[in-house]
DNA sequence: TAAACGGGTTGACGTGGATCAAACGTAGAG
DNA sequence: CTCTACGTTTGATCCACGTCAACCCGTTTA
């Protein structure tokens, strides 16, 4: 790329953001701020990053400077490991958090990937830190966000070490409807931005394992499925599903 | 338990605690903190709890009120689903914390139980946050605690999604190896604290399965096994089994 | 309009680990 | 010292999911 595209897609990409209008922030970290303290937040996500579909936006060994909210978009994480495995660790929507797992050691452990064209706002984690040590109400607020985080990973240590193929399928896509109710989108219909591949790598199966499951639903009038857009028609159905226990 | 013995017990229980004189202080919070700093530390740290193998240090739906850590002893967090599933999130050691998972909704999600005769130091969670705001070396260090926590989990998942038994049980003796080395103590021989059972849960495997692994590792001279005391014979034949990709 | 391509589906078959069952320590209790 | 109990080991069998392979479908490129 050539130095002025360079210089005019950064001109670009640094749009400067307000936390204050933003319509994300009862998802995102600005929950239950004083206005004085909004504009101090303001100041802090200075900049907007723009990512297009399969761009990267950390890898995994890049040095960590900041945490990342997602503004528009789709992402998912994955970690690889030399020997040629890889796992997908999570899926990231609007109002969610990116990075926290660059904290621990300054480095980025996983890549973070965009699945469709995405908007991102840079927090500079050390910024963020001293925003803390000043509004009780943010640190708290960013305490509860990493809680979650290792919650949401407990989940998913429940669902691949105990649960089969087709609970693990319905318990994704539970949480899925669910997410996108919470931003106001139908809990029912929804286009996955994600692969067979993808959703497997994520749930521990072959893209087979997870291409029969919804087969499987369709069949039994649990889903409407076509290609990557999802109709859930039986939510409790679902819901029974996850819930049968084994042995 | 009557009044007496009661406020007897917790007599003995309530322990004034000194971080700067503790000997763990390079595994648990106050790593790298000025003097004055310890001393702030050490009015927050104020309680220090016994448990006996196989107490509930807490349970989940409990309230969350304080982070706990390892003072000595052994513990397990386990989550259980109303269904009858359960399984272990984690084992925890000298100088680890215990709680994070509380603070994302104010309740335990999970409990924590001693699995030998153990000691913790209870945090007041608010009175952390309050020092944190305070003392900047104090919380970016509890910020990467977090963020250590998240991407272990990763690492479990990873574990559970893309490795056989074999490798999950290989890549489960040699992160115990290397914490029990990094505690001073031999990283080639050392006792179990859990069953087989609870082994199994961790990894996403059965008790027979986690036994027969345990066997085949020691016709093929890996380890040696004499009920829980383990010796590792081979170190770097584990981790050699453990970089096997499979397809 | 065809050809190439990537992602998805479906079928046939193999296998790793679950399940079921029995026997074997080792540790407390009487 | 025996009895009972619990955790562990080991064997036999089963099955859910992985593997391999063919085919389909929608999209992009020539």
């Amino acid at each position: 790329m050539s130095t002025d595209a360079t210089a005019a897609r950064l001109a670009f990409e640094v749009v400067k953001t307000a936390c204050s209008n933003c319509n994300l922030r009862e998802l995102c970290l600005p929950i239950g701020l004083e206005p004085a303290e909004l504009k101090k937040l303001d100041e802090l996500v200075s900049t907007r990053k723009r990512l297009k579909r399969g761009d990267h936006l950390y890898r995994a060994g890049q040095g960590f400077e900041s945490i990342y909210a997602v503004r528009s978009g789709f992402f998912k994480t994955d970690v690889l490991v030399e020997d040629g495995r890889d796992q997908v660790t999570g899926f990231q929507m609007t109002g969610e958090l990116l990075g926290l797992d660059g904290i621990s050691s300054e480095v980025h452990t996983c890549n973070a990937i965009a699945l469709e064209d995405s908007e991102v706002c840079a927090i500079p984690f050390s910024h963020l830190e001293g925003l803390c040590r000043q509004i009780q109400a943010l640190q708290h607020h960013f305490h509860k966000v990493m809680s979650r985080e290792i919650v949401r990973d407990h989940g998913v240590m429940m669902l691949l070490g105990t649960m089969r193929a087709e609970e693990r399928l319905a318990g994704f896509l539970l949480n899925l409807s669910q997410r996108f109710k919470a931003r106001g989108y139908s809990p029912a219909e929804f286009n996955l931005r994600m692969s067979r591949d993808e959703i497997g790598s994520y749930l521990g199966l072959k893209l087979e394992t997870v291409s029969r499951a919804f087969s499987r639903f369709q069949d039994e009038g649990l889903l409407a499925v076509h290609q990557r857009k999802i109709r859930i028609l039986n939510t409790a159905g679902l819901r029974k599903l996850m819930s049968h226990q084994r042995s």
